[in-house]
DNA sequence: TTTCGATTCGACCCGTGAGTCAATAGATAT
DNA sequence: ATATCTATTGACTCACGGGTCGAATCGAAA
């Protein structure tokens, strides 16, 4: 897993070389097993998802992941990390329209929920904030804080400028609204009767109604 | 635990029997105990709660809550059943209402909610679902449904009757709305900054405002 | 004071699951 | 062939938590 083939002279080495590297092979299985991972958290929870089962979900036994992986903790914590970044790209998308505040938060609770509900989405957890190691935690916590004061932030600004009912409490509404999607998490399946944008579509739409002016 | 005092003949006996009679010092300790429990089932979740913590915290050993309780299942199944009873209560309340689709449901979620964050929702853990064992998971299952039948049902006919919006799905509009509920159990603090009702109030009202026509 | 039942303790058993590690099979290069 | 590196195994340790149980304690009645 050092650098790509330094020796590319044989031909049959160059064949495989140029299907699947060692590294390419490495990161693959990494992002197998964390992905696998990631949804026995989501679904069943941290606690109650032991590594012999993911193991054996992928076809190997349990002391085979620790070749990839720290500890349990350490996949939790990747999870966790990835779900940050969907809220950090969905922040920056919805900072990207310079609408009313309506329109961005609309926008930043659609385009979170959707990514997900995505392909992108299979690698994170929402859930299991409390089964991180303090160190870990602190990390993650910022990155809730920041997509929560920014969902707050645009929920005001919404209403000083008219487009947000007045009457609803912004940090009420954000619980309000995260929980729906946290939970999510717990009973969408990516391969089941329900489309993924189809959800996020009428997330974003029961939402929009129910803090619209 | 058999009967009230046989013997009210001796003073004193009257007396403490009066303030607080065997059974009734029982009952309130293992209610306590199991309030205790579903307060930490709910916030840290099953698998994560040691009954160590639970005794630790009425001040008593593990030894002790055994006297009350069969296993720590037993726990987490009455902590279910206290939610599923809440789930009826609420249900009946809404069938009282002889109005609109859109007025009964939006009394059906105000009111559970209401109930879930007041004095009878100490007792109560709406997730650790996963946690039941099969026996016990198809009891509380039968109530799960019971009350998601009936939430469907008063959304379709608030679209029958045109006072919920027609463009709305009703399973998900549920999903959506239950998850937040669902989710509330592990930030709400009875103690806390937010008021139960004013939640409750915010919740149905967000609710009302996403299902309007 | 003594007795008796209600209650609690604390030491113990046991299963489970995280993490370790020497041994090994497979491929690659020399 | 042989040495080397990669990847995986499976047996092991260890800590933790649920559940049990006989012993100790407490409180009320006799």
């Amino acid at each position: 897993m050092e650098q790509a083939s330094v020796a590319d002279s044989g031909k049959s080495s160059v064949w495989k070389a140029a299907v699947l590297s060692r590294d390419e092979q490495y990161d693959l299985k990494r992002k197998a097993l964390i992905q696998e991972a990631a949804r026995a958290f989501s679904a069943r929870g941290y606690h109650d998802t032991s590594l012999v089962d993911v193991a054996r979900e992928l076809g190997v036994t349990k002391g085979a992941l620790y070749y990839y992986v720290k500890s349990k903790q350490e996949i939790l914590f990747e999870c966790h990390m990835s779900s940050i970044e969907l809220g950090d790209r969905a922040i920056e998308h919805a900072r990207s329209i310079d609408g009313s505040g309506f329109n961005s938060v609309v926008a930043l609770a659609h385009r979170y929920m959707e990514l997900l509900v995505g392909e992108s989405g299979t690698l994170a957890v929402l859930t299991e904030f409390d089964a991180l190691e303090p160190e870990n935690r602190k990390i993650v916590a910022a990155g809730r804080t920041r997509f929560g004061n920014t969902f707050r932030e645009l929920i005001e600004r919404g209403q000083a400028d008219g487009s947000v009912r007045g009457t609803i409490n912004a940090k009420i509404t954000e619980f309000f609204y995260l929980g729906a999607v946290n939970w999510a998490t717990r009973w969408f399946d990516p391969g089941g009767e329900l489309d993924g944008s189809l959800v996020a579509a009428q997330f974003a739409d029961l939402f929009a109604a129910a803090i619209r002016v």
